[in-house]
RNA sequence: GGGGGAAUGUCCCGAGCGGCAAAGGGGGCGGACUGUAAAUCCGCUGGCUAAGCCUUCGUAGGUUCGAGUCCUACUUCCCCCA
């Protein structure tokens, strides 16, 4: 299959920068993928984030199958002109609601039933399903249907929920229709237990996956845990291929993985805390509930590109946040997409000059800078 | 002038009808948030020499082992009739 496709630009240590190339457009990595699971990054305008530097947005089978569904999307063009996204676009497989809505779904060999979290009513998603609804849906970068487990879990689930994951990678990659320009990732599982993500990466590595994904990380175990695993599995994740950590993360997280060799990302943190009064700034975050930001006239970067981070004053931010008015989630939500891709931009250009190690140096000072500036 | 009703925790609303440091909200203060059931969720919001003690329910008395709860008077506010 031709059309997509992983060009490294610069290494440095395990870090590097690349473009993926897909049917929609080119992806600069390290890259940063804001979550857009009900077909809209929530408080954002589609040109707003595209303007900001994303170059690939998240949509969700699941969110998108139980409404508006995706037959209706399809008869509609397609997710990305029903969202006004002419980009590339990576959909979720349904996989992570495995996790989060545990209460509401039962599992067995052949896929998952779901009962829905709006209306009760009963969802079959299957690998094969899962493709297809991300192939009406439109998607560039399809995601493998896999079961993601919290953390701490034991042994046997772990292993358990990997195994039937690369059963469900092998009936996922042959559901896939193979399309110009599309791609579709296999997802690594294996909880925090090194031989079994090992296993797990080398039997998705012979799969004829797009990419690989490493999941089931920051669900409930420490940093260096996570990390850990990363190193774990990078050594057997093709080069060639563009490796994509799903759900990651804090902005520390991301910079820690890109020096392991991750390529893509995505994480509902800027925008979820953005909605709930917290700002990440080149300062560190900025909790904008709490009472000392009520008489502070200085803005949140003044420095920034971002008009939320540079043209309203901390006052103002917090009397919005605790008036609970719209604006408030809307301007933090752009300034958090905004750092987050500054920061991402910042590390490529950083791996470019081959001082990539400093950058995060840099970009850790600056956070326990505290909020000054 | 006559009749009826209400006053609750030092921010507000408000439950309570003999065992109460006193339900709930709001507001305030703080925390969390990682492939989005999230404009959500979780703490704290009388004092202390703290598994106990002290001071609180308009004011002052009274009944009772015990009163925010019952009785009397007073104060303020509200409603109805003149």
């Amino acid at each position: 299959m031709t059309g997509f496709s992983l060009k490294i630009g610069a290494v440095d240590g395990a870090a590097r920068t690349g473009v993926i190339t897909t049917g929609r457009g080119e992806i600069r990595t390290p890259a940063f993928m804001p979550v857009g699971t009900a077909a809209t990054v929530k408080a954002m305008y589609a040109g707003q984030v595209r303007e900001l530097g994303a170059d690939i947005v998240l949509g969700n089978v699941y969110h998108l199958m139980l409404r508006p569904g995706a037959e209706r999307v399809a008869e509609l063009g397609g997710l990305h002109k029903f969202m006004n996204w002419p980009h590339p676009i990576l959909t979720d497989s349904g996989g992570f609601q495995v996790m989060s809505l545990a209460k509401l779904r039962k599992l067995d060999e052949k896929g998952v039933t779901f009962q829905s979290h709006i209306d009760g009513s009963k969802h079959v998603l299957t690998p094969e399903r899962s493709m297809e609804i991300q192939a009406l849906l439109g998607s560039d970068i399809q995601m493998q249907f896999d079961e993601c487990i919290r953390l701490p879990a034991s042994r046997e689930d772990q292993e358990r929920a990997m195994r039937l994951s690369l059963r469900w990678a092998e009936r996922s990659r042959k559901a896939f229709q193979e399309r110009e320009g599309r791609a579709v990732f296999g997802i690594v599982q294996g909880g925090d237990d090194r031989p079994l993500r090992v296993e797990s990466a080398k039997a998705l590595a012979d799969m004829d996956f797009h990419g690989l994904a490493v999941g089931g990380l920051a669900v409930g175990e420490p940093q260096d845990v996570m990390l850990a695993m990363i190193e774990t599995v990078e050594p057997h994740l093709p080069a060639s291929k563009p490796r994509y950590l799903m759900g990651v993360g804090t902005p520390d997280d991301i910079l820690q993985s890109v020096a392991r060799g991750i390529d893509m990302f995505d994480c509902v943190m800027p925008t979820r805390a953005g909605r709930h009064g917290l700002a990440y700034t080149r300062f560190g975050r900025v909790n904008l509930r709490n009472a000392r930001h009520a008489a502070d006239p200085r803005p949140l970067d003044p420095e920034s590109t971002c008009p939320a981070a540079r043209d309203y004053s901390r006052a103002y931010l917090h009397h919005l946040v605790k008036s609970g008015e719209i604006l408030a989630m809307m301007l933090l939500t752009w300034n958090n997409l905004a750092y987050y891709q500054d920061m991402m931009a910042g590390a490529r250009k950083a791996i470019a000059e081959r001082r990539y190690a400093d950058y995060v140096a840099q970009c850790k000072d600056g956070w326990t800078q505290g909020e000054g500036a």
